[in-house]
DNA sequence: TTGAAAGCGATACCAT
DNA sequence: ATGGTATCGCTTTCAA
């Protein structure tokens, strides 16, 4: 194990130079004269010589690092969101620190232990409690990704709840639907509590008798498949399926296959998020578009800025617009662009409704 | 932003000691009367003091962390993967740096800058390049996840061929079944290749003709849509075919379904992971089981220990086994236990194939 | 243009 | 038991 990391003072020695010139030609920081710069740099190439970051955190006192903290779900979401936000701060040269909370309550110790490595601190909405994020906020630049924090914490989200409301009057109005219910727990995240509310409002604008109270199950696929079985089961069958996103949906419409039913004959179903799968299942999910990726990104650029910066971003908040996505599950007619990349991707149809 | 963060040195003034009496409170070493104890105990409390983690870094010559290094894609398999990996690691509080490469062909120098942020490296097979591993082993330890390492370069991986291999002599023998295709690339990662090896190698044990070449896509469930058109508008249907991963396999199963097929009786179908929602489709998928959160888990536990021992653990290999799982999708009569959660997580029924 | 030296925050050795 | 101090690796004044 060659753990011969060569310092800068032994650098130095050997360009016959000091520590402050090494600094300085390794940093362009600073007036070198040339002949010394290529000294210096030649005995760098030479012996591989890169400055030990824990001496420069120390001396620039700030980490280059940053923090994204989230439940630890499965997914193509949450893959998305970290791809999202990883690539952004590689960009501007921070590393990413990751902590899956679990959802456990005793996390906030080891969110405040990271809160020490990091110079920015993204968390994802719902993952921890208000006291704690204000706690944060009061050591270092905090942004909440996908939800509101409290008042003076800045955040960058997408406009849940307005395509929520534009989905359901599609199918109130144009399906003429009755009976929805909704699959999601809205106590489980900002995101499915918009959405919930969203569809709830749908109604009451429209002046119909107010949905049954969600299917509370989580955001994954199996636990669309069980909401499909617990739908099912009741005496009362919904005429449509409202899911909280798309990995639900794409269950539940396993779950209702499986049990016989035609989609959208007897049962029309809708996501939330567009997942590459949404366009190629059949019948092709009606659906939201919301940036996973770009809210990852605008939340890493946010929080790299307030870091860097030392800006006052307080109460920043950034609200990314969302698109409904109409195909066939909602018993629309299958789009007539059926090639499924870009139907997938960039949907021609669709109630344009940017926030 | 209260960036006030106090020091050991004003914790020394407050507590009426000297620094070297407030380390050794708030690391329990050396010997403290009870007396002085309490004074800094009270004044860490009370100013809610915790040491910099960058001058302990300095200090101990050591970062407690390591580092996580991936292609960066979606799905099941690596929010699980990351999951294991990182709950282990916090457990032994050490940080997680991720970094996805997203297969770029520059990355060495992002990853070479990671091992200077890190006590040790996981890398997921088929991510680097086998120079770049050896440099990096020179730097500092290093644990190959899913592959094979150069030697000298401790790897963890699961039995990829035998279990394959079992499973396409299922397909061959006790089904009978002939013309078998397989979905996956072999050149995309080493789990892929010795999956396909093992495939092939059912062919030649008995004494059947070679397979086609493979229908070389993605893991993903999009790229199984995909692949599954390819292998519909051929001359010469398969009567099976087997995937590289079950998430590929379920997007065959919708892409096969959308054309009228029925699994198995058409077409057979067998996927490699054992997802959760394998269990959960209609027809259940034939798949082998992995343990991936036990794969990163054991990663993890390796590369801190390897770390913080100073072992020379180089080239030790540890090797998970996997385990045909027998559902319906490969025409075998549906599972008695009908109990989704029972079947998905620890199947009955089942070539057990532990390596 | 260059070097000497003072930190940055914590640890650990050596005195006392 | 406690304190002074060198040290870790680097950056950045301040002088020369």
């Amino acid at each position: 194990m060659g753990n011969g990391r060569l310092t800068a003072r032994e650098i130095a020695r050997l360009a016959g130079v000091s520590v402050a010139t090494v600094s300085r030609v390794s940093n362009g920081t600073g007036q070198v004269s040339e002949e010394t710069r290529r000294r210096v740099l030649e005995a760098i190439e030479e012996h591989g010589y890169r400055p030990h970051h824990v001496g420069q955190a120390l001396a620039a006192r700030r980490h280059s690092a940053v923090g994204l903290v989230f439940p630890g779900l499965s997914g193509p979401y949450f893959s998305e969101l970290i791809q999202g936000f990883e690539s952004e701060a590689v960009n501007s040269r921070a590393s990413v620190h990751i902590l899956c909370t679990h959802l456990r309550a005793d996390s906030d110790t080891e969110v405040i232990e990271m809160a020490h490595r990091v110079d920015g601190l993204a968390v994802l909405g719902g993952t921890l409690s208000e006291e704690t994020l204000q706690e944060l906020a009061g050591m270092l630049p905090v942004v909440v990704l996908a939800g509101e924090g409290p008042p003076g914490v800045s955040s960058v989200r997408v406009d849940n709840a307005a395509s929520m409301t534009a989905l359901t009057r599609h199918l109130l109005v144009d399906h003429a639907l009755r009976r929805l219910d909704f699959v999601g727990n809205p106590s489980g995240s900002p995101d499915v509590s918009e959405r919930w509310a969203g569809f709830r409002e749908a109604h009451r604008q429209l002046g119909l008798p107010l949905p049954r109270a969600p299917i509370r199950v989580g955001l994954q696929q199996p636990d669309g498949v069980f909401a499909a079985e617990q739908v099912l089961r009741r005496s009362i069958l919904p005429q449509g399926i409202v899911c909280a996103n798309d990995e639900t949906a794409l269950g539940v419409l396993v779950g209702a296959s499986g049990h016989g039913l035609r989609v959208p004959k007897d049962l029309v179903i809708t996501g939330f998020d567009d997942v590459p799968m949404a366009a190629l299942v059949t019948p092709a999910l009606t659906t939201v578009r919301q940036p996973v990726r770009e809210l990852a990104a605008q939340t890493a650029r946010l929080l790299l800025h307030l870091a860097t910066e030392n800006a006052d971003g307080s109460g920043s908040a950034l609200v990314l617009p969302t698109e409904v996505v109409v195909r066939a599950s909602c018993g629309c007619p299958a789009s007539s662009t059926s090639d499924p990349t870009t139907t997938g991707r960039r949907p021609r149809a669709g109630l344009h409704q940017a926030g």
